[in-house]
DNA sequence: ACCTGAACACCGTTCAAGT
DNA sequence: ACCTGAACACCGTTCAAGT
């Protein structure tokens, strides 16, 4: 038996790279990090086990991709969330803690992957890069700012503490610490910290 | 060659679960989880490789075990730093904070794995509990209630919130998302939303 | 009760060779 | 440039058998 019950299938896939990251996050949505092997990707791409090394060189490659990506559309996901939320800024703050609260709820394994230390590198070594959901985070800390909800100054100690707070509580949510119920007042509770007049 | 030199091994170990969970810490902290095998770990204990099915039924049970004793070792040290610190609020509070920073520089790994989304198991599965830690952090939310420092009415979500800030900034650091010189600042600044006059 | 040794089905990684 | 197929050294897990 072939790999493929399709006689036509060409030599070259096409895309490997794209379908090989998109099985990945996938797999890594329904069956957690550990279910996520090279060859099995290659086997559901119906390719040979070692044709993925073209695109990334080892295991950790592909991590570092899938975090990549997971930076992108979490930056995505939050920036949406506050354009829509209108100018208010408790608004706008309440919008972004349910977005990245809800990325977290759909990609846990994902975020786990995003913000977990990497195992074998340098002591900063890391998975994916977060400069623009920072970026997106540092918009907000200076607009409370302006409104008077947050104390002025350097916005860099706020902006880091509120990305803390955004991560430690979807932690809690994902880790199954904190129940469901539990997670409307957790945000509010979040905002108000970060809204006091 | 046979596994151990001394002909005199004895056929039983003695406590060889122990022996393995101290290996398993040891190869956590200084390799990480990925490097954590449980035919290693055998090696090490100079037992065979189905040895460790007799204490831990799979690998899966190794993690829970570590995880386990990470959560209280991490309630033992939060609670010495908070004991040591005096009466003070606000000086209590740097304590918890600082000691839960330091254990996650130092076990990052296991603090990973502590609050990590379990793989393969129903919604709410975690790995080891957590409820002494909570029970700490519930205690401080209180004294800060009863100092002023708080807003008065049900500590449950501060304590929570509480706890995600803690995990958030241990995070950001252990990530490598935040550089050392930034440690102190952070913490100073979470101190600070903790404990509003 | 606790451990051994062989076996099975899986990995990641490497590399010469094919198209 | 991209992929195949065989090979190697490792896993986790199972199970009959030993002490």
């Amino acid at each position: 038996m072939t790999r493929n019950a399709d006689a036509d299938r060409p030599y070259h896939h096409g895309d490997l790279r794209a379908a090989l990251l998109g099985e990945a996050e996938r797999t890594l949505r329904d069956r957690g990090i550990d279910a996520l092997s090279l060859r099995d990707l290659a086997r559901q791409a119906d390719v040979s086990h070692a044709a993925p090394r073209r695109h990334f060189a080892d295991r950790q490659a592909l991590l570092d991709a899938l975090a990549e990506a997971g930076f992108t559309r979490l930056a995505d996901e939050v920036r949406a969330a506050i354009d829509d939320a209108g100018q208010d800024y408790q608004a706008r703050l309440r919008a972004a803690a349910t977005a990245y609260v809800r990325f977290a709820t759909r990609d846990r394994a994902l975020l786990d992957l995003m913000f977990g230390a990497k195992n074998d590198e340098s002591p900063g070594a890391r998975y994916g890069t977060p400069e623009r959901l920072f970026t997106i985070v540092g918009d907000l800390v200076r607009q409370g700012q302006q409104a008077g909800q947050l104390p002025p100054g350097d916005p860099e100690p706020l902006r880091l503490l509120l990305v803390a707070t955004l991560q430690g509580v979807a932690m809690l949510i994902t880790s199954g610490l904190v129940g469901a119920s539990q997670i409307e007042p957790l945000i509010a509770d979040a905002v108000a910290v970060f809204a006091r007049v």
